[in-house]
RNA sequence: GCCCGGGUGGCGGAAUCGGCAGACGCGUCGGACUCAAAAUCCGAUGGGCUUCGGCCCUUGAGGGUUCGAGUCCCUCCCCGGGCACCA
């Protein structure tokens, strides 16, 4: 064995002998304690591996290699999220056809992969591009289709012009595509969605018992943006057939509902609009039609409001008045009923509105202490309350002096008793559109029919094969590449066998990672998605860690595929990933990595200089692994020292047998085992690296020679890290075969990870004066003569009595004197 | 605007059931080894004052609670992230 650690000779050793052995396959059928350690597949880039994915799989594999080494049956995969948009334009750009980068990049990705020492099971990788894949997305597709949960309508969608596709809202980014930056523009197509607002509330109950970051719970639940309030009906003037419907969260607020304003898309509008405002209205809504989001946000956020009167008149239920009906692009279509009951004096838009146009303002909610200096006379102005805990209804005949937040309640149920509204909840969550007017993804497997209509590509076609198509570039008809290839579209209905037309939409990237994991432990199985018994022994997932980025993307969606798969009888769960932890983003020099700042750090650099192992452990080290950390060159010196020294300790030490040399040494071998395990369980890999620095420190003090028993289990603890090194350090002592299958996680005993003396400060005054020494459990007796005999202490007590005395066991005494 | 997360030495970061702030590492300085350098090893390293015994200050700012606050409470400033005309 070699004098010095040669990292290189080491680690190509040992992924060898892994591939030779089979050492990270799992037994998929016959294990015994299943551990389903995920993480989030990579996109395979053309640039290769970024060093954020190596942070992220790092983490990962060491959260594996630990549950592995505590006894458990660990399934650690990996895949690829080759198609969609991304991968389309770097094709676009590069000139290069996807069907032939794509593999390319697959390839180098495995090359980095395998380089870096990740424990994956290299039989079953998935790639989303392959049709053997992909055959069972369409599947999906067909399957909620068949159960309704998925519907073909034409919707105003987030257009990117430079994409030239459709984007979910979750991929627009303020106003622009999240991947290319344009601004997006609005189109009203015919679009393919998944109705996972049916599961809003679904969603957003099963957060309570999910073990996942806080974090990104909380961006789930703002985006899925529940609202609780009331739909009311208000009687248009002249149309007795007619109501108005909206949705308020302050249904208190009725009786100040002075005008009433539609969303320039209201179906009404035409229907309703006087003779004498007719021209005005349609210009306005044509204005407003055509203007796309990001110009109506603009004219927003400048604070103009714009609005046209349609001369009609509503009746306000509370207050039995006519008030007049407005349109204006401040109210959206999307939410609520597309209407609302405007109450200036406590909505801040309603307020500017009224402002604009000289409309009424009629304040209703009060602090309740002034309840009794409220003058109804006086001139009304905008009151904007936010929360409803000390405010009472004024103004509002007998609900004055309500709270409002009872007020809420006493509205509704009036309102429902006359059949006027009822209690309502909304959701800003909208429905999933999965249609992409591009050429890089999974065809949805429908077919257009004259006679049939829509109708499912049957099971047994399946998959509905992308075709190599030399033209896929996407241009601004609104419909994809594929609608050029009529050997594509050009079929007949597979129910009348007349003429037909292929669908020629594909499917969302989204759609092809919200199951991929699900697809891991079945890849040699063809005729079903997933393969029954084992999707119940390895799934949902147990761990599953990621980039918080794709907390309302990737994670709500795949949530939403598990619950309808559930409900559809294909899946024995709901929830996917029974815990989910985020990690952090890591930045160089304090700044953020990308390519125009030319920062960006490239694993196989210090790969080939250093080795994965101090590679990998050097990114664990850099600060706390879920939230992230600031890459520094300099700083992976410190990671390769320490792996140095370990390597004399183990390799050139003497390695006596017996227990460690000291008391002292015992001590701090447990305490190390015990916080290396804690930390480990907490992915606290930053302070668990601390914790062996500061264990290896205290063996070599002083240059002495190490005992097999004191670093042996250091070499354990060490190989979540560096597994590597850790295998050829394990077979150093003797042992036959790999750490991985031989060695078993060390135990520590709580008794003896704490020490028998300790240190104990001593306060006079509440500032600390001295240090004492005494055995652990010291009474305060004993503790209070020690101190007291401390020449600090006296100076500082000044002859003075003690009054009181504060005594923390083990820690501290406060002596308090006057 | 709303909702989160954060602000600690020259740097990355430790320490939050309130109990000796600065673990671990980087860097820097000094020393050993060397003809020399690198590597390695040993020591020092928050700031100020010092009669060399110590003393005082210090966790974004200010206030409060407490014997005791980086940690709890209030007000404010700054940085990062998410949402944003969502009724």
């Amino acid at each position: 064995m070699a004098e010095r650690y040669d990292p290189g000779a080491v680690e190509s050793k040992w992924q060898k002998h892994w591939e030779d052995t089979g050492l990270n396959r799992v037994d998929i059928d016959g294990a015994e304690n299943p551990f389903y350690n995920l993480m989030m597949y990579p996109y395979p880039s053309a640039e290769g591996l970024h060093v954020g994915n190596v942070y992220a799989f790092t983490g990962a594999d060491i959260h594996g290699r630990y549950k592995r080494l505590q006894g458990l049956d660990v399934f650690e995969p990996i895949g690829f999220d080759a198609f969609g948009i991304h991968s389309e334009n770097f094709a676009l750009e590069r000139g290069t056809h996807p069907m032939e980068l794509i593999p390319s990049n697959i390839k180098n990705f495995t090359r980095q992969l395998k380089r870096m020492g990740f424990m994956y099971d290299w039989d079953r990788v998935v790639d989303v591009t392959r049709p053997e894949y992909y055959k069972w997305t369409q599947w999906i597709f067909l399957t909620l289709y068949k159960a309704g949960m998925a519907e073909r309508r034409k919707a105003p969608v987030n257009w990117c012009p430079s994409c030239k596709t459709v984007l979910a809202n979750e991929q627009v980014i303020d106003g622009r595509c999240e991947r290319c930056s344009t601004e997006v523009t609005q189109r009203y197509l015919d679009q393919w969605f998944f109705k996972i607002t049916d599961y809003a509330q679904r969603l957003l109950d099963n957060l309570e018992w999910i073990d996942w970051s806080d974090s990104t719970k909380r961006l789930q639940r703002n985006w899925i943006g529940r609202s609780e309030g009331a739909d009311i009906d208000f009687q248009i003037a002249g149309h007795p057939d007619k109501k108005l419907r909206v949705f308020t969260t302050r249904p208190d607020t009725l009786f100040g509902a002075t005008f009433m304003v539609l969303a320039p898309e209201h179906p009404y509008i035409a229907e309703i609009t006087g003779a004498k405002q007719r021209k005005q209205v349609d210009e306005y809504v044509r204005n407003a039609l055509a203007m796309d989001l990001v110009e109506r946000k603009k004219a927003g956020e400048e604070g103009r409001k714009s609005g046209v009167d349609t001369g009609a008149k509503a009746i306000n239920p509370a207050t039995n008045q006519e008030i007049s009906i407005w349109v204006a692009d401040y109210v959206l279509m999307e939410y609520g009923h597309g209407a609302i009951m405007a109450v200036p004096a406590h909505d801040e838009r309603d307020f500017e509105f009224a402002r604009e146009y000289d409309l009424p303002i009629r304040v209703v909610v009060i602090p309740a202490d002034q309840y009794d200096a409220f003058d109804p006379q006086a001139e009304l102005q905008a009151a904007f309350t936010e929360h409803t805990e000390d405010e009472v209804l004024v103004n509002s005949e007998k609900f004055d002096g309500v709270p409002a937040a009872q007020a809420i309640k006493q509205i509704t149920a009036w309102l429902e008793q006359e059949g006027r509204g009822q209690g309502a909840v909304n959701y800003r969550i909208h429905d999933w559109c999965i249609s992409r007017q591009r050429y890089w993804g999974p065809p949805i497997p429908v077919i257009h029919c004259e006679q049939c209509g829509i109708v499912p590509v049957p099971e047994e076609d399946l998959p509905v094969v992308l075709p190599y198509v030399e033209q896929f570039r996407p241009d601004e008809s609104g419909v994809g590449p594929l609608a050029r290839a009529k050997e594509f579209y050009e079929v007949d209905c597979p129910q009348c066998a007349g003429p037909a037309k292929r669908e020629t939409d594909v499917s969302d990237t989204f759609l092809d990672s919200a199951w991929y994991f699900m697809r891991y432990p079945s890849t040699d199985v063809h005729d079903k998605p997933f393969h029954p018994a084992r999707t119940k022994k390895w799934l949902p997932v147990d761990m599953y860690i990621g980039g918080e980025e794709h907390a309302v993307l990737h994670l709500m969606y795949s949530r939403y595929i598990s619950m309808a798969l559930h409900d559809l009888g294909h899946l024995p769960f709901e929830e996917p990933y029974e815990k989910f932890r985020k990690h952090g983003l890591i930045v160089r020099e304090g700044a953020k990595m990308s390519k125009s700042r030319g920062n960006v750090v490239i694993p196989d650099e210090f790969v080939e200089q250093y080795g994965a192992d101090t590679f990998r452990t050097y990114l664990m080290f850099l600060g706390p692994y879920e939230e992230g950390g600031d890459f520094r060159e300099q700083g992976i010196a410190g990671i390769s020292r320490f792996f140095d020294r370990v390597w004399d300790a183990v390799a050139n030490g003497a390695l006596e047998a017996g227990p460690p040399e000291t008391n002292e040494l015992t001590q701090k071998l447990h305490a190390t085992i015990k916080k290396v395990t804690e930390d480990l369980a907490g992915l606290q890999y930053n302070t668990a690296i601390a914790a062996m620095m500061e264990y290896l420190n205290q063996v070599r003090a002083g240059g002495r020679a190490a005992r097999r028993s004191e670093v042996e289990p250091l070499v354990v603890l060490l190989a979540p890290f560096a597994p590597h090194m850790a295998e050829e350090l394990w077979q150093h002592l003797g042992h036959e075969g790999s750490i991985f299958s031989g060695a078993n996680w060390p135990r520590y005993d709580a008794q003896l990870a704490v020490a028998d003396e300790v240190d104990i400060a001593v306060q006079v005054n509440g500032r600390f004066r001295a240090t004492i020494r005494a055995p652990r459990g010291a009474s305060e007796d004993e503790v209070k003569q020690k101190a007291l005999a401390e020449e600090a202490v006296q100076r500082h007590m000044n002859g003075k009595k003690i009054k009181k005395t504060i005594f923390v066991p083990d820690r501290l005494i406060n002596l308090l004197v006057a």
